[in-house]
DNA sequence: TGTTAATATATGTAGATACATTAACTGTAG
DNA sequence: CTACAGTTAATGTATCTACATATATTAACA
């Protein structure tokens, strides 16, 4: 549906402002569809994403610094964040030797074994996307990138 | 930038994947800039969207029903975030006569006023976009809508 | 009319978030 | 070695959010 009909505001000063709306305003229905799928794992999408960036360390641990690096919502806070993690049991907490400021986490196979879980749902939904063909998914990942600049 | 780089994954799995990231690291991206841009002015982003809709509809009133309606956020509380904008004198809470479980709420002076100021430099953050042209903010547009289906 | 359903908004609550501050540690210049 | 700046993570706080529930009013209809 067009976003005007969405948000029933006709009058957009330009095609540039309604960019703007478009991509907040999809960005928020696609995070909300994210949550509804996540609720009955326990996970929040903020938690999902921090034990997806963690499992893509594994085995490698991961230290606070690289979560935030990566993490699409870089104002939440990271170090709350895997302590929910570790209360679940999904990662463990290390204090690093080598420098002793640093913890390091790991994700537990607990945690990967949930994600596992997760993975055949969340492909499914993906592929609601694939309602666009390859180029037009090109394109829009082109456009996206091009306006961060 | 490109998204792989911005948030340090190299693998995703398929340029879908990468869509769905994409939009939801895009539009934090820019919520977060809207948010610093309105933070001087007392404004937090949700509270600053509900003033426009307000305007929208001025001098008709709106009910709390359409500004759900309208919201880019569904999600939040649309009669506590009203509720700030009455303490700060923004709007007038009034309640309606016909059906007197409404409550209708029309946009101040001092409110309209705060809009005009936010108007110029909002204008101009929305020009940021402009790197892209019309062409390209119109297809970027169709493919949001596309994938909302 | 009286009873029940539907609607519009507000509120209670646990948990999450933003932002500033603190605490623990390291690296370096003197 | 010591003092101090810089780094890393954790925490305090007010505020915000999601979600369930409550309150008030209107609508439907036997």
């Amino acid at each position: 549906m067009r976003i005007e009909e969405e948000i029933m505001q006709k009058n957009f000063n330009d095609e540039y402002q309604k960019v703007c709306v478009n991509i907040i305003y999809t960005g928020n229905w696609l995070n909300l569809m994210n949550c509804k799928l996540l609720k009955p794992f326990g996970l929040t999408t903020a938690q999902y994403n921090v034990l997806r960036i963690l499992r893509g360390q594994y085995p490698k641990p991961a230290t606070v610094n690289l979560i935030i690096e990566r993490m699409l919502d870089k104002t939440s806070n990271a170090s709350r964040i895997v302590d929910k993690l570790v209360l679940k049991k999904l990662t463990e907490r290390k204090i690093c030797n080598k420098d002793r400021r640093r913890v390091d986490f790991i994700i537990t196979k607990k945690g990967l074994a949930l994600l596992e879980d997760i993975d055949k749902p969340e492909d499914e939904w993906y592929s609601r996307i694939k309602i666009l063909n390859k180029s037009e998914a090109m394109n829009l990942n082109f456009l996206l990138d091009k306006i961060r600049g």
